[in-house]
DNA sequence: CGGGAACTTGACGCTTGTCAAGACGTGTGG
DNA sequence: CCACACGTCTTGACAAGCGTCAAGTTCCCG
């Protein structure tokens, strides 16, 4: 349990790194120095939470105490009935959101990279209605929803982040819906790669070159499709040659020749 | 132009009204008297943004004026790429969200009913991703995003609803995108009246009859098919006994029989 | 009353789900 | 260290679901 500390938005992540051990990445010595060490050494922290607030300014979350939890391959970060009192934060290691179909199978609603918040599905009800859980051992930080909604109200920067991200997730439901929607499995799997490439590369890992965190069947489930037909577009876009495909380690050879042929629809 | 002031959550509408005219729906005399002339006779403001606060609390929105706007079927609240500077309540009529694709084909996303809201959308790009388009002659209330947000940092009260309702519009896509993911366009169908039923049912009009205000493309398009298969769904499930189905006028004749055999399978 | 939009239904073929067999990789225990 | 077992992935064959094309009907609006 550390307090939090101001943390401007600095970009110190090397980029180009592939994004493959499941250890945690390394951390570098920050090119500027925040006051608090909690914050200063996370791989993240310049699209996190504290990064949210205006330069300077205090507010309730700097007087909170943030827990971070290491979650391993399989748990829980918090399950579906649960009360809703917590925004997760990845610090290493990915998630799936799944929720539990009636007939007992699992629909995977979404996946968490380092730097992503999750949680937020949870504000509506009060109850979480997805369980989220670590695809491979990860460690979060335990932002207090209270206490975010609170700096809400002191800080308007706060609040604009805040429903920015919300309204940020929403698009990107919407996107999976229209994805499903309207194309073929080919282009869905197309699809896929490029946004896990383009968020990995957002998070300062190479764009071009990484590794799957999730199985056949997770991707599947996502995408509204089964694991043989996600392992056939696999094979089908190498065989194109758009990418080459090695159990889990893909590459994307033709970026913009992938995104000319499938590039996202909407 | 018409200011806004304290209006308390007060359910006044006549249920079981079916949701049959294009016309508005008649106002009825409330069953308590708010202050303000706008707000007071207007169908869903039980629901809407000024019902938001705490009772008796003052905030910037009772200070800001808020335009009504017709909209005649065919036309847009808004179009794609335009700045997101309002947040827009139903008063009656209804919307589709749609994004053009890439080949010019239009994706559904979503339909708006009288007494919800639309627009959020664009809150996190400060750009619609989307175009809001009446399916029928409609009326809507435009609300300045900045005069909500800042209410939002007055008022927690305002802050949680707004969240709230962002979670739940998150939740929404996501159970869309889980059902097109996970089942079968007859189930698909079938959840879709059940919905529409719903949320007619939480507006005070009959959950059991009603009238389309969609074709049969936009259902398919939001849905994931095609204008033919939702036709043969809906005989389909008419044959079955579920439901009856004269054009757009819907009966649903076993809501039970429809849960049981296709009920939302989240 | 006429024209067109919306809808229904049928026939056919493509995409994809299902079932099955086998390959590959990894972790575990002898 | 090797053998074995299990989870994961690939590929093939077949069938079902659904998209596409087409023809005809109903209804609404001008």
């Amino acid at each position: 349990m550390q307090a939090l500390a101001p943390v401007h938005t600095i970009r110190f992540v090397p980029r180009d790194t592939p994004f493959a051990s499941t250890a945690p990445p390394q951390e570098r010595a920050p090119t500027a120095v925040p006051s608090h060490a909690a914050c200063v050494t996370c791989l993240v922290r310049h699209v996190c939470v504290p990064s949210w607030k205006e330069p300077g300014a205090q507010t309730t979350l700097d007087r909170t105490t943030i827990a971070r939890r290491r979650v391993r391959k399989g748990q829980s970060a918090f399950r579906d009935g649960e009360r809703c009192e917590f925004i997760y934060a990845v610090r290493y290691g990915s998630f799936k959101s799944v929720a539990s179909l009636r007939d007992g199978r699992e629909q995977v609603m979404s996946f968490h990279l380092p730097g992503e918040l999750f949680g937020f599905d949870g504000l509506a009800t009060g109850t979480h209605p997805t369980s989220a859980r670590a695809i491979e051992d990860a460690e979060v930080c335990v932002l207090p929803y209270a206490e975010l909604s609170e700096a809400a109200g002191e800080s308007r920067s706060v609040l604009h982040h805040l429903t920015s991200t919300l309204s940020a997730e929403l698009v990107r439901e919407r996107h999976l819906a229209a994805l499903i929607a309207s194309t073929r499995s080919e282009e869905r799997v197309a699809t896929f790669l490029l946004n896990l490439s383009q968020r990995l590369h957002a998070r300062g890992y190479s764009a071009s070159a990484f590794q799957l965190r999730m199985t056949r069947e997770e991707i599947g489930s996502y995408l509204g499709t089964t694991l043989e037909t996600v392992s056939r577009c696999l094979s089908s876009l190498a065989r194109q040659g758009f990418v080459t495909v090695r159990r889990r380690q893909i590459e994307i050879i033709d970026p913009e020749g992938l995104r000319a042929s499938f590039g996202s629809p909407v």
